[in-house]
DNA sequence: TGTTTATGCAACAACCATGTTGCATAACAT
DNA sequence: ATGTTATGCAACATGGTTGTTGCATAAACA
């Protein structure tokens, strides 16, 4: 895959206020279940989806590497890993800044 | 439409090269037609598509206020506001920056 | 061993995105 | 008037996204 495709994916991978808060969450906290961001997404913030689809969004950005996993047991811990946020804020759109 | 909503479609608008691409001629120099930016796009960066693809992204940015337009008889001339593009890099990313 | 807990996979529907082609419109030049 | 130039609109195919539901798997626990 091209850089700027990776570029792309990543934007599309935050350019969806669900993951956007699904890292919002894992920013105050690492090594999250499936179900504690299911259950904070709900009560912080109203979004009220099934497991299946935040699973899936949580998918999305496993696959673009803004989230990093660890098993234990049966349950799949999430964490945050900032470098490819840290690349489109420091590349191409850091042009734009102001002030 | 909502704020967040709004901050959505201007990530999906830059979650393309060619886009970005566009972006990038127009902050070179102002006021280009359809046909001048479909020339610059195949010459420089030889993205090989029709006129009405091109024109579909240049309504894309339009359409979420990256590129501003002003006709001049039959030709319609564009140029980029970079407005949204600074309150994206000001804001939600802005916090994942390093240095 | 059997139940609960946590997750994954597959099928499906609905919608959106991105490219194509063909035709229409509207200003400008000869 | 006619032809050229510049653009828009509509139809269509294709493929991706995002949600749902149902079933499967696999570890932990009583």
């Amino acid at each position: 895959m091209s850089d700027e495709e990776g570029t792309n994916r990543i934007y599309r991978a935050i350019a969806d206020t669900t993951r956007r808060r699904i890292i919002d969450e894992l920013a105050l906290r690492d090594r999250q279940s499936l179900f504690e961001i299911c259950a904070r997404m709900i009560s912080k913030h109203g979004i009220y989806l099934s497991r299946q689809a935040f699973s899936r969004h949580l998918s999305v950005l496993e696959d673009v590497g803004i989230i990093e996993v660890e098993w234990q047991g049966t349950t799949k811990l999430h964490s945050l890993n900032k470098a490819p946020l840290a690349g489109l804020a420091n590349g191409w759109l850091s042009r734009f800044e102001e002030q």
